[in-house]
DNA sequence: CTGAAAAGGTCATACG
DNA sequence: CGTATGACCTTTTCAG
């Protein structure tokens, strides 16, 4: 045909293979099947010979049928499609969440892997540590302010901004622990993301003291620190706070 | 805003 | 004479 320049349904083409492939998707046509073993070569000269095998080689040579259906890319069917797509995706994911939160001992098993790859308190890995500690004793003279197993600094800090930046800085490894830890829980990737802060915000603390209770060694009546420095409680009856803290830890 | 690209639509007409 | 064809037209989207 003519005007074979343009681009049609993903391929070059005339008007005329152009409109045939239209009318052939849109009308659901189903042409007779080719009587000389569909093996018809399409040439400019014969193509209107058999509609059956012109049909096949627009599909043979690239036609999409989706462009039929669809019109010229059309960006709000594309952005429904994506959505449709991802709803789709989205469901089959809170299915199999489900699915899980159903199975106590796949949950159970989650939770202590994830615990056990973000934690870095674990007896395991704060064991070495405390034995150290143990038999080689070096207590350290940190302010019962900040009494913390993530407060090995002895010398007390000026300035309420170097203060806090100090206290974010020993924090926030622990924080992100605890952040990475809720984020591999079942389920919870799957919360809206307001949902997932409201919940670190309200647990993050708690969720801390417990990750820290292996550095609480009750049996020498001592804290552990980061540094390997050990706290006797005793030197924390003076600070109510922390003393009230501590006691909450041993007992 | 404009014009190119690519999709859908129209309809005189060729052909069986 | 009915219908499939295809040249031409309209619409829609998007890059520049």
């Amino acid at each position: 045909g003519t005007r074979g320049s343009s681009r049609d349904y993903g391929v070059h083409s005339c008007e005329g293979c152009k409109g045939f492939f239209r009318r052939s998707i849109q009308q659901k046509i189903q042409y007779r099947p080719c009587t000389k073993n569909q093996q018809c070569s399409i040439l400019r000269i014969n193509r209107n010979r058999c509609q059956y095998c012109k049909l096949k080689k627009c599909i043979a040579v690239g036609m999409s049928r989706d462009a039929v259906r669809f019109g010229r890319v059309p960006k709000r069917e594309k952005a429904k499609i994506l959505a449709a797509m991802q709803s789709v995706n989205a469901r089959s994911q809170e299915k199999a969440v489900l699915a899980e939160l159903d199975d106590d001992t796949r949950v159970t098993a989650a939770i202590i892997r994830a615990h056990m790859d973000t934690c870095g308190f674990t007896r395991d890995k704060v064991a070495p540590m405390l034995q150290q500690a143990r038999t080689n004793p070096s207590y350290t003279q940190c302010p019962p302010t900040l009494a913390c197993p993530l407060n090995p600094r002895p010398v007390p800090l000026h300035g309420q901004q170097e203060l806090v930046q100090d206290f974010s800085e020993r924090f926030s490894p622990a924080i992100r622990g605890v952040v990475e830890f809720a984020k591999r829980l079942p389920g919870f990737q799957q919360l809206p993301q307001e949902d997932q802060v409201t919940l670190l915000k309200a647990g993050v603390f708690e969720v801390l003291l417990v990750r820290l209770a292996a550095m609480f060694d009750a049996r020498t009546n001592t804290m552990l620190c980061l540094n390997g420095q050990l706290l006797r409680r005793e030197a924390l009856h003076t600070s109510v706070n922390a003393r009230f803290l501590m006691d909450s830890m041993f007992d």
